[in-house]
DNA sequence: GGCACGGATGAAAACGTTTGCAGATGATGG
DNA sequence: CCATCATCTGCAAACGTTTTCATCCGTGCC
């Protein structure tokens, strides 16, 4: 079913019928209706490929994220994807796991495909691979991490507004002994956080002890080994903030494993608030980042580059806000007595 | 950078380097080094447009599903994807979201970038949108309803196992007020669970009670909602079998907010297994599906009509199995005596 | 030494579009 | 009535590959 059929059937040439279904340039009325009439009737559709051969346009925006398991991001990739598809492109995602040869594979892959844009939430992007792909042109916006270079944008989240939101919350409840579980420390967004959560301690007064920061893996599993060893340690802490809410899921189990309860003897926070933190046993007390402000900012920074409007960096700070929910409770009476 | 500059350099001609890179004919040894060398430096790669347009091969195989946000999907999207990039092909994923309209969006979308085959999770599919497909000869396999019509093949869960494993389950532990909370009965696949259920329950004698049969729409909300509706309805179960995780954890959280304890007032069966259930509070007593299974033998069936090897259906029943866990044990004494 | 053969290569056609350019047609103004 | 112009349409060239067919060259055989 090729435009030629449509061409023979109306009576016109292909350069008309292109220009009807495109209607690039101004087509007489009558001869549009009769074109349009037989591509109705034969279910005519125009090869993207070609199209997209002869334009150089492939209207495929890429999205990289690090595990598409990860309930965050099928959440983050379904704002992407409608506010793409609802303004004529489609979105190829890539999840990277983790692991940085599969990251080359990603960008390899958005790279033939042709992208004109890639949105990417995930942190073992090596400079090289950005390279690769500001060489060709390909518009690029993080989602996460700050980057560096131009055709470069990225839409910063304020983790450390989150961290600290959270951190003043359990001070508030009374606790002094609050832990931190951060994600894999080989990720630049894991550092930030757990930076921020370390600056926010030591901000109101709170010495650091090392017992109480553990590493985990953006993982439920990650969280419950991370929390349980930390358990092990001795020097309970009465809260702990985790660095998704995988992770706090992970880590409430722990508690609850070593025969304590959320939150009366440990309080406990996440981050992202996933749809799942609501239903989680207590419901999860956490750091909301705003999903689709996310996505949309996102989206349009990557338009406007692809546009060739702007060359810069750009999308402002989003913000993130805590959810109280029924994870946290007040820190037993003399806690500050303990240490 | 196209494949006249890389023969250009290399000093051959442009079938040459084509051979080369697809190694598809013989191409003599020193003159392979030296393109893939010139590959190498330049950093060559083709166009996958172009190559498409001309082979008549996209190699890319769709896959739709209802609703990337239930974390079975993403699950089962990883394991697809995993097998699909494996054997050369890449994955095109749309999801539905239940929707009717979305779905003729999805399936258009689908055959604009010429997918080579495509799999459906999902049961929304009018047969006007399947007919699209199979006239256009794009070999479709069905990963949860049965379908018709040649061309396209089907992998069947055996749900009815599953449940019946549940229901014995729930049996042997002394429930007799069974409880079940189907999805959206729009959905064939809801209606085949339910369905299952009820026979089940027959086939052991219990007599239906219509009070115990609520609907979901595969949603924790939707569990939530349903089960508060059954709790107001009065005759409580002793348990309750849930058409998918998402709905037993709103399940659960619907008999916990009237005050009642799981599993000791009632307990709760999920479907699916996902990775979350493990880790609910309490861990959740579900019927597992076989999803790596599940994706491989989808892919298979999909690849062996691709290659044109057969145009039947295919694919045996996938076994189910229960997966106990601590949202289940035995009815409170005198359960029988209710009713 | 001629011939057939086979392996390696190149020229060119095809894939299905978009789009620049030019031609046709009809209308308008002088 | 001719010139100008606007509007609409068609021709043909690209886009970057794969693939068929033909060519060329060297080798082994008679």
């Amino acid at each position: 079913m090729k435009i030629q059929e449509v061409a023979r059937r109306a009576g016109v040439s292909i350069a008309t019928v292109s220009r009807t279904i495109n209607n690039s340039s101004v087509v007489d009325p009558k001869t549009a209706k009769r074109v349009w009439k037989v591509v109705e009737e034969l279910g005519y559709y125009p090869n993207s490929q070609a199209r997209s051969l002869v334009s150089g346009k492939s209207r495929i925006l890429g999205l990289i994220v690090s595990d598409i398991t990860n309930p965050f991001f099928p959440e983050l990739i379904k704002g992407f994807e409608d506010v793409a598809i609802h303004n004529g492109y489609e979105i190829l995602v890539s999840s990277t796991d983790y692991d940085s040869a599969r990251m080359a594979v990603c960008v390899r892959r958005m790279l033939e495909r042709k992208v004109e844009g890639v949105a990417i939430m995930t942190s073992e992007m090596d400079k090289h691979l950005v390279d690769q792909l500001a060489h060709r042109n390909v518009p690029m916006v993080f989602l996460d991490v700050r980057p560096a270079g131009e055709g470069i944008s990225h839409v910063e989240v304020d983790y450390a507004m989150g961290v600290n939101e959270a951190v003043e919350h359990l001070l508030s409840l009374g606790h002094r002994r609050i832990a931190f579980i951060s994600g894999p420390l080989g990720l630049k967004s894991a550092r930030i956080r757990r930076t921020a959560f370390l600056r926010a301690l030591n901000r109101y007064g709170i010495d650091e002890d090392k017992r109480l920061v553990g590493e985990g893996d953006h993982t439920v599993d990650g969280g419950l080994n991370a929390m349980t060893r930390m358990l092990a340690l001795g020097g309970l802490p009465t809260a702990v903030l985790a660095s998704n809410d995988l992770t706090a899921i992970g880590t409430m189990r722990a508690v609850r494993r070593a025969g304590l309860s959320v939150p009366q003897d440990i309080s406990v926070v996440g981050f992202d608030d996933i749809r799942l933190a609501e239903f989680t046993e207590p419901p999860l007390t956490t750091v909301r980042l705003p999903r689709n402000e996310l996505a949309e900012l996102a989206f349009g920074a990557l338009i406007r580059n692809v546009d060739g409007q702007a060359k810069t960096r750009s999308g402002g700070k989003l913000e993130t806000h805590l959810v109280i929910r029924e994870s946290t409770c007040p820190a037993r009476a003399p806690a500050v007595s303990e240490r």
